[in-house]
RNA sequence: CAGGCUGGCCGGACGGUCGCGGUUCCGCGCAAGCGGGAUCGAGGAAAGUCCGCACUCCACAGAGCACGGUGCCGGGGAAAUCCCGGGGCGGAGCAAUCUGCCGGAUAGGGCCACAGAAAACAAACAGCCCGUUAUGGGUCAUGGUGAAAAGGUGGUGUAAGAGACCACCGGCGCGCGCAGCAAUGUGCGCGGCCUGGUAACCCCCGCCGGGAGCAAGGUCAAGCAGGGACAAGAAGCUGCUCGUUUCGUUUGAGUCCCGGGUCGACUGCCCAGAGAGAUGACCGUCCAGGCGCGCCAGCGCUGGACAGAAUGCGGCUUAUAGACCGGCCUGAGGC
RNA sequence: CGGGGCGUGGCUCAGCCCGGUAGAGCGCACGGUUCGGGUCCGUGAGGCCCCCGGUUCAAAUCCGGGCGCCCCGA
């Protein structure tokens, strides 16, 4: 995901956490937020409970990995942040990717006609 | 062979597919950009931020005090609470080896609980001795406490005793010789016969230290609106004094209150580089480890320690699965 | 990047500067008072003083290192 597609600003985070709906998994969570005039951006939060910087630059890459194939398929104009939790270490990456993709799709993103 | 000590070194490797960040090149496009190629892309500790530098600003960084740091010797080093080697006094271990401390206790002050007669210009509780008769004097060998009781042993001496005196031993100081670059070690002589511990308590002595820190700082761009009260001093490195510089004393520095504007870009900054921050996912083979099966060869399963650069560098400290190489010690056995 | 503070019974804190006895309130247990409970009164238990080294005769206290938590400035 290049850089351009991210949120990175902490207002930004800050709008998409108060204006947007979110969707929970044990492992993750997921809120979106409609933003008419922008393209599609993603945001991966992984807070300081989650461990010390190894922990957190882990659990930012599986997750932007597991959202890699699917931002493609998925309309623009959404800000979606993705929150990590502390299980998300112990998983393995099929299950990450498997918990990102069913949380896209109670949200209503896109990727229907699979 | 078993156990241990110690120094060094590495800290998964190779390949494929997809993906990320920087630089650069090519093609397309008016441009935003799109597609493709090349190349580089986390650590021994990147960590803690405990020291020291470089660099930047404050005045080309000033004086004194305060305050803080430091403290055996030699060498290395830009410097350091750094490294290497050595010395002295301790501690652990059979040993190899590991480890703590290092100016001054006759410059001065403080403290030394409990116990004990007494805890530091010695004193005198019991005791002993002499004289007197219920008190005066001499004395600390004897006593028990304590972490520590003002040298030890033997003798001379005495009323009883005592370094009061003598011999040897121990310790301290001074002088000289020898070894060593030195710390220091060692030998001889002399001296007073002899001086508790604590400076990781205050302190004294020598040496060192101006302050802040890359959110330092620099260049550019954008934007705005002043008003009121107090006011003679204010600010420039923390505390004080001095010195000095700048701004200011009714054309008003500064402080407080109300109100308004901005919170951007580039640079500093890197042969990884920066922006809240790029190294990941999957697959295969192998190396080392664990578990199970097997007489062996081997087979199957499992699974990578601590941990992620944010201006750079030199150290220290802390975390760390396991692998490799070298040296040494102890024990047992063989030749 | 820099600076400061805290860690002591179950909880909130004294004690640390100037080293020798670890204490207060609440809570807890037992007993009394009451018909019973609360209040009140009395008695009592409970702490390797965050961890590891060192200085000292002796360390919660002094020194060094580590761990955890909190706060402040840019």
């Amino acid at each position: 995901m290049k850089r351009r597609f991210r949120l990175t600003r902490s207002i930004d985070f800050k709008r998409v956490r108060t204006e947007g709906k979110s969707y929970s998994h044990p492992l993750v969570v997921l809120v979106a937020s409609a933003a008419e005039q922008t393209e599609l951006r993603v945001g991966v939060s992984t807070g300081y409970a989650l461990g010390g910087a190894v922990q957190r630059n882990r659990a930012r890459r599986l997750l932007r990995e597991a959202v890699r194939p699917l931002v493609e398929q998925m309309p623009s104009g959404w800000e979606i942040v993705l929150i990590a939790r502390k299980p998300l270490l112990g998983a393995g990456f099929l299950e990450i990717k498997a918990a990102v993709q069913g949380l896209f799709l109670r949200a209503g993103l896109g990727i229907q006609e699979q």
